[in-house]
DNA sequence: CTGAAAGCGCTAACAC
DNA sequence: GTGTTAGCGCTTTCAG
């Protein structure tokens, strides 16, 4: 019995008389054989792998994220090699470390700037990839709406009759936080608001881009020692700075509805269980979508990107006041998880 | 030049005069040249990455140790294959479609039960593998004092002059849960504590082995049913739960550390913004760790596997009440988070 | 120090 | 249907 017989059984080759490919498996599986991955790789040039890269630096929604990857890709045959990025600045390095030609049939590319050099790299080894959450002509790439997001957040509170509104923002550098900011000043320009300039708060660390409960902490403190100038309802750039802003309002024994109002942005796992209302990104969806487009990318390199947008949805819980009347934050959770 | 020369050049080979070696990675640069991963994994028998088997079934648990186990990858050059298991049952499953004979050179294996019949395979293919937070005798394991932890929380209850303290468990399916409540007991025991029997409650929810938020909830409101037979503290067997159980408490206008102690187990990141007082367990340290001994694994199989064993630490933070003064949890988190 | 050649374990094209 | 063979892109002897 010729290897080649062997190989033909295990790639589902139609040639093999199903008593040989019965007696090939029965031996196979005696001996606890399995063709070797790398040398399959490198026969037919295809890894049967695709290479993640995701922010470390931003534990909740990488965790979505991953989440969603994961359970669409184990319905192919795909293993994925995950590289986590715990900085920003190390994307070039990783990307350098990491683009390695002809190791994975495609990458899937998070929540970070693609610099050029690498967007060339691999358009020149025609290596598909999909960005999330990030933008590059180049490439297919799904993306949230900030600035609508932001805007139906403050919207969202003017209703509610809000007319001191602020806005807790995470470092101007990163470009999320900025959209959100002008996403936010349209809806409150808008609505013919007048907005004392020192409700427009933002973080200046570079940690995490500032996208931290610390900093939401801090800058809610800020708020509080306002006194009278402090504004009724805050909209806060992210849901872990909420938590944080959360927090300093209890510690100075604020009430969050009532004294100051608070709507979050991202509505990670723990926003249900704190009753935070806040701006829905589909994360796990965006995850799974993702290692979708590049499973049919892999198939037709040629098709131009396609650049699809998603928009955060409002969901409201208990921090935004006035009308709304306190909710089980536990049964409501129930409807918002789209991750089990 | 030969193809031989560009090899050594590409392995820090010393035998290469340096005007060569120059000359070859000018070249190299040029032309975006890597050497293939998969032909130099066929041909040196080392593939330069190792097969994670995390279950994605534990949320937050998993994430500090990938955090872990990615952070301390990172200094060792060496790639992460990661593969999620969403369920208990499918370990055998996803074992099955990764052991793969020869992609990897060390496989980590995280808070599964290894069935022996992998455990066989994995020692025949001699394949390193380490275990966290699950023990099997032929593999290096890292592990946490499940009942000692249990044991202290219980201890640091009972401490605080709590007389009526109870449980809240998981399914007592699952091993942790079953070695918490044996610690909880073993305290309450020595400590001569009468126990109401309906003071041990336990998840039947076969989701997540009971570990979430909706049995904390759920079952802390039997336990506010109780009325004047309700425990005053009770042990909860995962922060995720006590998240739901202080819900529970708030939704019945019951005030956390007053009527109700609680101290929870994990010491997962929310549990110091919300202030809960909990067991900390290393888990960012246990993947560091794994991957540590994982990479010296690899230099030599045959010494004995060694098992480590970690005694979780009390955290305490606000939810114990007496003694305790309220904390800014934001500012304590400092202390405890070494994932940064 | 460098080139040539064997082989890593498999796939795919080609004969039979 | 099945055996044979030429690579896949690299590492590693072995000569020189």
């Amino acid at each position: 019995m010729g290897i080649g017989t062997v190989s033909r059984v295990f790639n589902d080759h139609p040639s093999v008389s199903d008593e040989t490919r019965q007696r090939v498996l029965r031996v196979a599986n005696r001996l606890n054989y399995q063709p070797h991955p790398y040398a399959r790789g490198l026969a037919r040039k295809r890894t049967n792998s695709i290479l993640t890269f995701v922010p470390f630096f931003t534990t909740f929604f990488f965790v979505e994220i991953l989440h969603g990857v994961q359970s669409k890709l184990s319905e192919h045959d795909c293993d994925l090699l995950l590289y986590g990025v715990n900085h920003p600045d190390q994307v070039s390095a990783s990307l350098k470390r990491n683009a390695i030609r002809g190791r994975v049939d495609g990458v899937l590319f998070f929540s970070m700037k693609m610099p050029d050099e690498f967007a060339a790299q691999y358009i020149e080894m025609k290596t598909p990839v999909v960005l999330v959450d990030t933008y590059h002509p180049s490439f297919d790439s799904f993306t949230v709406e900030n600035v609508q997001g932001a805007y139906t957040a403050a919207k969202h509170l003017i209703s509610l009759g809000h007319q001191k509104i602020g806005i807790l923002n995470a470092n101007l550098e990163s470009v999320p936080a900025r959209e959100r900011l002008h996403g936010f000043q349209k809806a409150v320009k808008e609505a013919g608001l007048s907005i004392d300039p020192i409700w427009l708060k933002h973080s200046a660390s570079p940690r995490l881009d500032g996208f931290t409960r610390e900093t939401g902490y801090e800058l809610m403190k800020e708020f509080i020692a306002m006194g009278s100038r402090r504004p009724t309802a805050v909209f806060v750039a992210s849901d872990i700075q909420a938590i944080g802003a959360l927090a300093a309002l209890q510690d100075a024994n604020l009430h969050c509805p009532d004294d100051v109002a608070i709507v979050g942005f991202d509505d990670i796992m723990l926003a249900s269980s704190l009753g935070l209302t806040t701006m829905r990104q589909p994360m796990f969806e965006m995850g799974s979508l993702a290692v979708e487009r590049l499973m049919t990318r892999m198939q037709d390199l040629v098709q131009p990107a396609v650049h699809m947008t998603f928009t955060p949805k409002l969901v409201v819980r208990s921090t935004c006041g006035f009308e709304n009347s306190p909710n089980n934050p536990v049964s409501r959770s129930k409807s918002v998880g789209a991750t089990s």
